[in-house]
DNA sequence: CTGAAAGCGCTTACAG
DNA sequence: CTGAAAGCGCTTACAG
């Protein structure tokens, strides 16, 4: 391996000027400039990384934290959001490291290895998040992008989904193709996703006429834990048996939307015949459902990518007010509605 | 935050004796240990990655690569693994860093860039993976470990699974449920696994004096592309055709279950009464299919830490011979079969 | 058992 | 426009 001393030295220069010109710094006479490029290309010359984040006191590594539930479970939605901050940073410089973290977080014992040894220049946090690990951040100065998730009354530098009119958008299409009762199965609202959702679904059966308080308490499941299929099979347990004219049903996403069809499944209801069913995210399994599900498509890639955008502004141009930027999201209708 | 310096200042000592006390090298007095150990504690001093990495020529990092079709398509099997090295890198000292590459993969431009700047110490191959980039990091010395693939005629470090076993377990436990007329539907048995799996289920059947050439060959539907649910769809759909009795059905992996499933289903057939579906990996859609797929479950994550576990033996102790490791598997029964 | 010194490969004021 | 030199924070022979 040839080092910038090699380079220098068969250039004919010193390593300062070849510093000067990897990095693109300060005025280098346009021959001294091509003659050192051509050397680096000869040698096949490439800055080792320690040597350069020693001097600079960067580390080139980027921490992608993500709840271990989020990750291990259904949920391909976090490691998509991985895979295109990944993409993003393949051309550019910095390493994606991924590690996860416990519900019970606790930043004394549990920290990520890459934040204890400050191995980060910056870090994205996907979904769900211990807000203890927020505070250590903000206290540490460490630069964040928060992404799908966000604190009541907090302001961070944020990439959020436009939840509330992907929600609107697919009741309003449910509402135009016949169906009255519409009920809604979600979990907790305390992530915002979830409540932006419900939102979205209200405020679009208002629009359009329907829902009152009563409507809306009968028509409503809301279970305060973690998503999943479960949560899904007993929402449309409860749903049909407090009202038994239910013709659809809203997930808060595709994972309790996967649930609610089994059940309607094991009671031999006619999906989207007796029951429509739509759920939210389009995660990869919904597309593999019977029927296919219908859904909100949340364009994780791109997400990711944009998520890697943020965080490099942020790490190299401090900003002094925080930036939320918005994701839109688009209904899919297949054949579950 | 504190450096090495300090830590000798503070306690009385010459940063060497620091360094050995943190490398537990060498022979300190044990005084003088206890003396520099407090000192770090005190200090809550950290060694600095990248300083320790100019110095001792490791990067600390270890790269994941992955086919990108297997990463980001329904395939939750690769994603666990890397999860599964994760958690073993934690304990640890390395920083696994993820990426995927095409399948028509061309060293000279496709390189990732953990590669090209020689920034890890070792690699995991996970899945099937271009060949050319194998004889790459042979020619390089670089360290590797294959996770489930491998070539024919060639040996390398490797973490396998007990493919054979498991298909044969599965057809085992469908014979004695009293199914007879078994097919078999998979994709390329370019992937080692497929064909292990496929040998697992032509013993099996042998085993129990069921099945010649002529059987295996109506029964048997292998698609040379890779796996997918539409591959199950026309799988099912051919064998159905050519077997009347076909009495039941296993599936090179649970993505290509899924899709004889829903064939099945919409053609309202009975699983497992008229034909039982197994499968294989137990990836976590599976247990939410309706019927719940019975399959062989791989236990990802601990080969994740196998993975791990090899590729840091073989940098730091650079073996003569190759290692094959075989993780084994179990047959999960659930309702589909 | 411990310290002084060289070295890892880079960047960055500073001088000229 | 370019070079000499200091420095980033560590490790590791080497001497004693």
């Amino acid at each position: 391996m040839s080092t910038i001393k090699d380079v220098a030295k068969k250039a004919g220069v010193s390593i300062s000027t070849v510093s000067l010109v990897i990095n693109g710094k300060g005025y280098v006479a346009p021959e001294t400039r091509e003659k050192i490029m051509s050397t680096i290309q000869e040698l096949n010359y490439k800055p080792l990384h320690s040597a350069r984040k020693l001097a600079t006191k960067m580390t080139g590594n980027i921490g992608y934290i993500v709840w271990d539930v989020h990750f291990s479970e259904v949920e391909i939605f976090y490691s998509q959001i991985f895979l295109g901050m990944e993409y993003a940073a393949r051309d550019s410089e910095h390493y994606i490291l991924l590690t996860t973290v416990k519900e019970d977080f606790n930043p004394k014992t549990d920290l990520p290895r890459f934040l204890k040894y400050r191995d980060v220049d910056g870090v994205v946090l996907a979904g769900r998040v211990p807000h203890n690990l927020i505070k250590y951040l903000e206290d540490q100065n460490m630069p964040f992008v928060i992404v799908d998730y966000g604190i009541p009354g907090k302001v961070y530098n944020s990439i959020v989904i436009d939840n509330f009119n992907g929600a609107f958008q697919a009741i309003d299409q449910l509402i135009k193709s016949g169906k009255k009762k519409i009920g809604f199965v979600g979990g907790s609202f305390y992530h915002p996703s979830i409540k932006e959702r419900y939102r979205g679904y209200k405020e679009a059966l208002e629009a359009h006429g329907i829902g009152n308080i009563e409507y809306f308490n009968n028509y409503s499941f809301i279970k305060e834990e973690e998503t999943s299929p479960e949560i899904g099979q007993n929402g449309i347990n409860q749903l049909l048996k407090n009202n038994e004219n239910l013709d659809a049903v809203f997930c808060c996403n595709d994972t309790t939307a996967i649930g609610v069809m089994n059940e309607l499944k094991a009671q031999n209801k006619s999906i989207p015949k007796d029951i429509a069913v739509v759920g939210f995210d389009d995660i990869t399994s919904s597309s593999f459902c019977s029927p296919a599900l219908s859904t909100v498509r949340v364009p994780k890639l791109d997400i990711g990518k944009q998520a890697y955008k943020l965080i490099t502004e942020i790490i190299y141009h401090p900003k002094e007010t925080p930036q939320t930027r918005t994701i839109s999201v688009e209904y899919i209708k297949r054949k579950s509605s």
